[in-house]
DNA sequence: GTCATGTTTGACATTTGTGTCAATCATGCA
DNA sequence: TGCATGATTGACACAAATGTCAAACATGAC
């Protein structure tokens, strides 16, 4: 196969996804990407068609590493560690980057992009797997039984919330706040002793 | 005084406001305001400075009566039934319009607008003024018994709550799925008889 | 080494937004 | 009525983004 790519797709990504998660896709342009990448616009468009397309591709490395790194926050004796770790992985999260980066799927829900179809899926299908995620780890007979309701409405209660810490996290920008939060969430999802 | 302005500006804010609300801040444009209001660009430059200027006003508008919805959705005789107020108001606003307008606060936060200082500081003084309002609402003896947690807690997670049922609003837009999670959320906050 | 293939590059045309300004206009006050 | 005041208007200059394309280029296959 002659006329390859001169690029490196592998990295390519990473970029994209750094400058995806920093400033959000709508206000992302593909001028910024190539400029980030060091990638020229014309080759981006040849190669991937357009932003979204890269967006998309961008989200799906993103989503991978979520959703293993939930997994591993999940782990805990009690509801309450499972819960702690759970939010703590997600609070750090949405907390890191200089500045903060935020939450990519909070930003990209509420920016405009999730009225691209498509875009609009890849974020559904992203926050099911992770309410799957943690609800499957909630759903263990001991565990079920300190939870104040059941794994799959406590599960998608808890996702809904971590949006919300991340909204707020870009209005208060508190990273203690954001922690009393979730303690206060989890805290009322355990059934009181 | 002569040179007088020829359009009226509660007419103007008030579309203006819907605007922003359907579209978001970030995604709004003078040009767009200009043919909704039907005032020329360079008539809103003149009286406002720019984009931001109108925003903050309109939001001021936005505000004012989301705070007063709030306050005459809080009332119940049970905790159970003043957090369901709540929440259906808060639903009611996030999933009027057509297309459904969304949340302007989540929006606000998440699409890079609250980069600007006033727009930030004008959240927080919404959202910190929201909290109090629910947690005066909580606040009573009798309600006050049946709270798993304490009001000042229970109403941060509520606030916070809220947000993240803006961002599945855009994500699922499914009206039934954000009662079912208030619901939830509602249940857990009260103690278990 | 040659060649076909797909990539890269820089330029082009188009669109959209910002911010400003001089000329024009409408109006309340004297 | 006349005028000072400030609003309105349309145009201008500028900046930034999109999407496309022909020409130049690099490379793997033969």
């Amino acid at each position: 196969m002659a006329g390859v790519r001169q690029f490196d797709e592998a990295a390519v990504m990473e970029i994209a996804l750094s400058v995806f998660w920093q400033q959000g896709m709508a206000a992302t342009s593909m001028p910024d990407l190539a400029q980030a990448t060091g990638v020229q616009r014309g080759s981006l468009y040849n190669a991937y068609g357009d932003k979204e397309a890269i967006f998309l591709r961008a989200f799906d490395l993103y989503a991978e590493r979520f959703l293993a790194s939930a997994r591993a926050s999940l782990a805990g004796e009690t509801a309450e560690d499972v819960l702690r770790g759970f939010f703590r992985a997600a609070i750090a999260n949405m907390t890191g980057g200089t500045p903060r980066r935020g939450c990519l799927t909070t930003k990209t829900a509420s920016d405009g992009s999730a009225a691209l179809p498509r875009v609009r899926e890849a974020l559904k299908r992203f926050l099911d797997a992770l309410t799957d995620v943690v609800e499957e780890a909630l759903d263990q007979p001991v565990l079920r039984a300190q939870l104040a309701v059941e794994p799959a409405r406590a599960a998608k209660v808890i996702v809904t919330f971590t949006r919300g810490l991340a909204v707020m996290e870009r209005v208060h920008g508190d990273r203690d706040g954001l922690l009393e939060l979730a303690e206060t969430l989890s805290a009322s999802l355990v059934r009181s002793r």
